[in-house]
DNA sequence: ATAAATGGCGAAAACGATTTATATCAAGTG
DNA sequence: CACTTGATATAAATCGTTTTCGCCATTTAT
């Protein structure tokens, strides 16, 4: 590798020169200036991150967090959008990203002590346990930190608009005359609960009263579990008319558990899902669901955490709603 | 953070002394080393890999290379899943993996300059076009490399097996009665020829004549060409008994194709996929397909990847290739 | 004309680790 | 007893930057 040093023996300047030259210090004359941008062109040189982060104490480097219990993080295509958009914007902005996680390396780190062994400017956090130990060292240690859809006191959070979705959907298949709705939840979770708000406000404000046995606790991205808490559903003397699914990739195995027992999607029974996934709009009858906007979300969170990397005096308590838009399939069938 | 210094002047010995306990080496008594690890836990010390990397040259952090060209990369299961397992060994082994691409920060930097920039240890490639310059500096620079699926001259190329994979699906459509086989194929590629061959030689050693006519360009991940395509091959007045779609998720377009055309699958025609992606086993019918091994494979190239890079004088030639499995579902008939 | 301010540059000290060469002291050897 | 050996420990150089401080030569102000 060139260093600076190569640069300042070839030009005859000293290393401090270089540097500044090249970090853009006023205190060097246009012409030698030139001299060494030219020369550093030439040369190749890129300067050597590690021993720029030892003396400056900035890696460029953010952690990205989230919890992969199941394995399934980077095969959930909200996580690996957020994610794209994510590593693109700070790409964009000089800031590579590096996982995060626990139990690396011989001595096992915790995760925090992943982020100081590695020294990250900042960290997102994505993931469905808020709660855990993990996220609590993080939260509270002294690194920049962002998180997506949960709130944690005095730190930036960005939402997706979960409540408002909800509403949303509700409010579409109300407007297509049901009122027989079921709702199958995911996970105990922030969102969970958000989506659950949402969804209970909606049809108290339409007046549909909320059958507590349609309202069921399932999981997020189970399509198995989803196809039984359906064939429970469904196997009732008094049925719905219309079923919430936990997300869309969820309702996979509620398309399933319908087909099995010989129902016919609409016709028999109205779906809905959640998410906006790209299978979403490819199964048939094509899923009517609420699409977040994953890209914005990435893109957002990348922006405000280097903000708050790079100007720490910012008051730090935001919390960013990003909107999603109903994506109209054909799951829904107008009644009467 | 705590450093060496502190340990030393805790215990009252050079910071010499305390790098070699810590590190292991031989000449440092058992009384002080002990005395100096206790320090070093109680003190809560790692070391600043910044520092550390700086002064041997090694930064412990993997380079993941994948062409993100329709942004679709991370999104792809296979490549999520693939990522998931080789960074899950990476950090079992102490490496941390950094995504690797062009056009990082304001200078623009070549994806190879932006390896020599992280001074990544190692960098795996996977992606579907290994023709573009990127890949070929990366590959002819001097960081050890190892490739998913595309074979390079004197580099280490971990290989799913294709041509056999393909056989064995041929053989099970065949075993099934199956003689009139038309094949979607992917984008061009080295997968795609093994595919290919796979395809050729099964049908030739089965006495099958492939129908140059049923024998289609079409693109990997693609459901829209594919839907396309399969509609073309089944508006013909000669009709395919079955069809080979590029992979599991094209297959969904050709599902759909079908449906919209009134065929219903398997009993007017029959339906294989490549890949063994979660959503192939959860469509009805369930896709018989070709499951490959992604986590193996991931696996495989961490270990590869990082005994190139700690064993530099390991032959460095060799072409590991994983088997994968057949998944069979119900989307072949069993013809006559 | 003298003093003060300015502009351009370099010397040197960090940052936190690793490593080489060296020093110290004990014990073992002839 | 003088000498080598071996075991421990240290000092100091080094990796490639950034940054503070000071130096010198001009320019500007008094």
């Amino acid at each position: 590798m060139v260093s600076l040093k190569d640069i300042s023996v070839r030009c005859g300047v000293s290393v401090a020169t270089v540097s500044k030259a090249l970090n853009g210090h006023k205190d060097v004359s246009a012409a030698t200036r030139e001299k060494l941008l030219k020369a550093a062109k030439e040369m190749g040189y890129f300067p050597n991150s590690q021993a720029r982060a030892l003396k400056t104490n900035r890696t460029h480097n953010l952690g990205v967090m989230f919890l992969d219990e199941a394995g399934s993080g980077l095969t959930h295509e909200f996580f690996a959008k957020l994610l794209n958009s994510f590593k693109t914007k700070a790409e964009m902005l000089g800031y590579d990203i590096t996982f995060i996680s626990k139990g690396m390396g011989k001595n096992k780190m915790s995760t925090y002590e992943h982020c100081k062994y590695r020294n990250v400017d900042g960290v997102i956090i994505a993931c469905t346990n808020f709660t855990s130990q993990d996220v609590y060292e993080v939260v509270n240690g002294d690194i920049p930190i962002v998180t997506i859809d949960h709130i944690f006191d005095c730190r930036t959070a960005i939402m997706s608009d979960n409540e408002k979705g909800m509403q949303k959907l509700v409010d579409y298949v109300v407007s297509k005359g049901h009122t027989q709705i079921a709702y199958i939840q995911g996970n105990k979770s922030s969102v969970a609960d958000k989506r659950l708000a949402g969804f209970c406000k909606a049809c108290i404000s339409r007046g549909i009263n909320v059958n507590s046995e349609w309202l069921l606790c399932g999981d997020y991205h189970n399509p198995d579990k989803t196809y039984e808490l359906t064939k429970m559903l469904m196997s009732q003397k008094d049925r719905p008319t219309c079923l919430f699914m936990p997300d869309d990739y969820s309702a996979i195995g509620g398309y399933n558990a319908l087909k099995d027992m010989g129902l016919s999607i609409p016709e028999d029974v109205s779906v809905v899902g959640y998410d906006g996934i790209a299978y979403s709009q490819l199964i048939s009858p094509k899923l009517t669901t609420y699409s977040q906007d994953t890209a914005k979300i990435g893109e957002i969170a990348a922006e405000q955490l280097i903000s708050l990397i790079e100007n720490p005096q910012t008051t730090f308590t935001e919390v960013i709603t990003v909107d999603g838009e109903l994506l109209e399939g054909s799951s829904v069938r107008q009644l009467n």
